[in-house]
RNA sequence: GCCGAGGUAGCUCAAUGGCAGAGCAUCGGUUUUGUAAACCGACGGUUGUGGGUUCGACUCCCACCCUCGGCUCCA
């Protein structure tokens, strides 16, 4: 077999990476060694929890006898460079028998530590090791810097709270984070892209861009401005023509529904906390967090053959969820949220096809944004219905087709929700972070709750299959990673205003107006400064509000019937005729081109 | 829900127990301009809400609301 010479390099370029990695990984978790040391010299009853290098940086948890402040973690960062001053070998000090080590750390006043030694499991073997640096010692794997000397830079970034071991039950413990890299220029990279992040701040675009906003009045709920119902829209038009030729019929269905529904379909009993649940006259109703029952009583309004199948139902209706309030975050975490919901409902036989169409679907729908998905297998969670002979065929039925569609997949061993496995889709962004979006599911379980059927062609009834997904996910998680991912700098199919018209003077009013209402009957959203502001004053505010066109029109455009267009790159020209202006963007705006640029506001 | 931080004019931010202020925005006027900010003036506040301490509270204390960073959760 010939060996393709892109892949060798790919491989060693991939194994450079990960010795990398790996070294980075060491790093950390000494730096995290070496916290620990440093607050057990600020605070000596310090009661230590975990320490592990994580993605860019590490952590280290601690039961201390008060909140941190930032003067504590800039004492703690001096003695760490103290450490890293003092040259201090990392070495393996020793190992111990359980019952020892256990001892050790009871007379340490280590509880944390006794607990993680009782419950690490018989194949770990019949002794623990220790690792030390100075005079520190803890509990240990290994995997360490030889010297404290070789850590590169660093910072302390801030704390947080974190229950031990995750459990909400258990106690809550600070948790101090912090990065570390090779060189200052990496740190000083690391932070700006967390200062890039923060500038970009969705939240933040959305009020200075006039595109949403929140209120104490509805917390947790975007109000959509004009120009963010523009986004919106656009987004929804291409959901909607992308669904279209796939075969979809749109529907909308009731928010308020009793709460029989809810136990029918599990809901009730897995989420009830998480519903507004309301009181109707003598009946229990709750605002849907979900579409799916309902879509099944459309369904089962008639009865179905095999020959109407697959049946696909798009569903834009709002659903609201009872959040728990420390999770709300912008419109990355609502409580009132509307997602691009499709409900396939088909044989068997063609789950298939289904899956695949879904997952092309999500590759067209994300195309123009620049996107490309990544997927990760959510297999059976604790809590969950129907057998385990159903889970695995379920499980295997979605990884043959990441497979086959050759969609770079991890596993997410347990997420999966608790009526069957799903497929999450996510995405990285220009700063390297992940969001999670799509989210496909193939569905056995309510179809039989539900007793859904369908006359086959032999003249018995069988029972179909749903396939659940949304794409975008929620509209408004999906503005929020838009924004950000943008920086509120939205190529030219998405931008609130595409085109803001700048008459040079006051007698310039009614050609810009002729010039906006041939950008709106071609399609386009324009409008026109019409302050008695100076040119340059209006480029200014539009080129702050990230409009991507701007078209300049004095007495030369307005006697040519021609527009002098500026782009929000900064390219400008003159006296371009205005019919051909327009057939341009009209184009450009229909091929959803990722244009003038998608990135420029990052450079 | 839990841990921590925060909330002053529409926005960004000053004022640490003693007269709540600036820039931008807004409004009025002047200016009519060729590719990123014209000039002059005016308006704007129950300092998140409610209680308390004090001669006096933006400032100190308590409760609540909202936001942010995390943890847990995410059908």
């Amino acid at each position: 077999m010939a060996i393709d010479a892109d892949e060798i390099g790919q491989d060693a370029s991939a194994a450079l990476a990960s010795g990398r990695e790996d070294h980075l990984a060491a790093m950390r978790h000494s730096a995290a060694h070496m916290m620990a040391a440093a607050v057990l010299e600020v605070f000596p009853d310090a009661r230590l929890g975990i320490g592990p290098a994580i993605k860019d940086g590490f952590y280290y948890d601690f039961d201390l006898p008060r909140p941190l402040t930032p003067d504590d973690l800039e004492q703690i960062e001096e003695k760490m460079r103290a450490q890293q001053a003092a040259d201090l070998a990392f070495e393996h000090s020793r190992d111990l028998p359980r019952e020892e080590a256990i001892g050790l750390n009871r007379e340490r006043n280590q509880p944390f530590k006794v607990e993680i030694i009782q419950d690490l499991p018989e194949s770990e073997g019949p002794t623990v090791s220790f690792y030390r640096h100075g005079t520190f010692e803890d509990l240990c794997r290994g995997g360490h810097l030889e010297s404290t000397a070789q850590l590169g830079a660093f910072k302390l970034l801030h704390t947080a709270g974190a229950y031990w071991r995750g459990d909400e039950t258990r106690p809550m413990l600070q948790r101090i984070y912090g990065t570390a890299w090779d060189t200052q220029e990496e740190l000083d990279r690391y932070l700006w892209r967390i200062e890039e992040a923060r500038k970009r701040d969705h939240r933040k675009l959305g009020r200075e861009l006039d595109l949403y906003t929140f209120h104490p009045e509805s917390p947790a709920a975007p109000f959509l401005h004009p120009r963010g119902m523009a986004i919106w829209r656009a987004l929804e038009d291409w959901s909607r023509e992308v669904r279209r030729g796939a075969g979809f019929h749109e529907v909308r269905t009731p928010s308020l529904v009793r709460k029989e529904l809810w136990e029918t379909s599990g809901h009730w009993a897995n989420y009830q906390d998480n519903m507004f649940v309301l009181d109707d006259y003598d009946h229990v109703s709750g605002l849907k967090p979900m579409n799916c029952p309902e879509e099944i009583l459309i369904y089962k309004t008639r009865a179905r053959s095999y020959r109407d199948l697959p049946i696909r139902f798009a569903d834009y209706s709002v659903l609201f969820r009872k959040e728990r309030t420390g999770v709300l975050a912008g419109m990355f975490r609502v409580r009132q949220l509307t997602q691009d919901d499709s409900h396939v409902f088909c044989r068997e036989d063609q789950l298939d096809d289904e899956l695949r169409l879904a997952l092309s679907l999500v590759r067209k729908q994300y195309a123009p944004f620049g996107f490309e998905p990544k997927a990760r297998l959510a297999t059976r969670p604790e809590k969950r219905i129907g057998s385990d002979e159903f889970w695995e065929r379920a499980e295997n039925r979605l990884r043959d087709r990441l497979e086959e569609d050759g969609m770079s997949y991890a596993l997410d061993e347990g997420g999966g929700a608790f009526y069957g496995p799903k497929i999450d889709i996510f995405i990285e962004d220009a700063l390297g972070r992940e969001w999670q979006m799509a989210t496909i599911q193939a569905d056995y379980q309510l179809p039989q709750r539900f007793d859904l059927e369908y006359r086959a062609a032999d003249g018995g009834f069988e029972r179909p299959v749903i396939v659940h997904y949304a794409i975008y996910g929620s509209f408004e998680r999906f503005i929020g990673i838009i924004t950000e991912e943008y920086a509120g700098a939205f190529p030219l199919w998405l931008a609130p205003v595409q085109v803001m018209v700048v008459p040079i003077a006051d007698r310039h009013l009614d050609y810009a107006e002729r010039v906006r209402v041939a950008l709106a009957d071609a399609g386009l959203r324009a409008e026109v400064d019409s302050r008695s502001e100076r040119m340059q004053a209006k480029l200014r505010e539009a080129q702050e509000q990230k409009i991507p066109v701007m078209v300049v029109v004095g007495d030369r455009d307005q006697e040519a019937t021609a527009v002098s267009p500026r782009l929000r790159t900064g390219e400008s020209h003159q006296g371009v005729a205005l019919d051909e202006f327009v057939a341009d963007l009209v184009s450009r705006n229909a091929a959803r081109e990722l244009w003038p640029f998608a990135d420029e506001a990052a450079s």
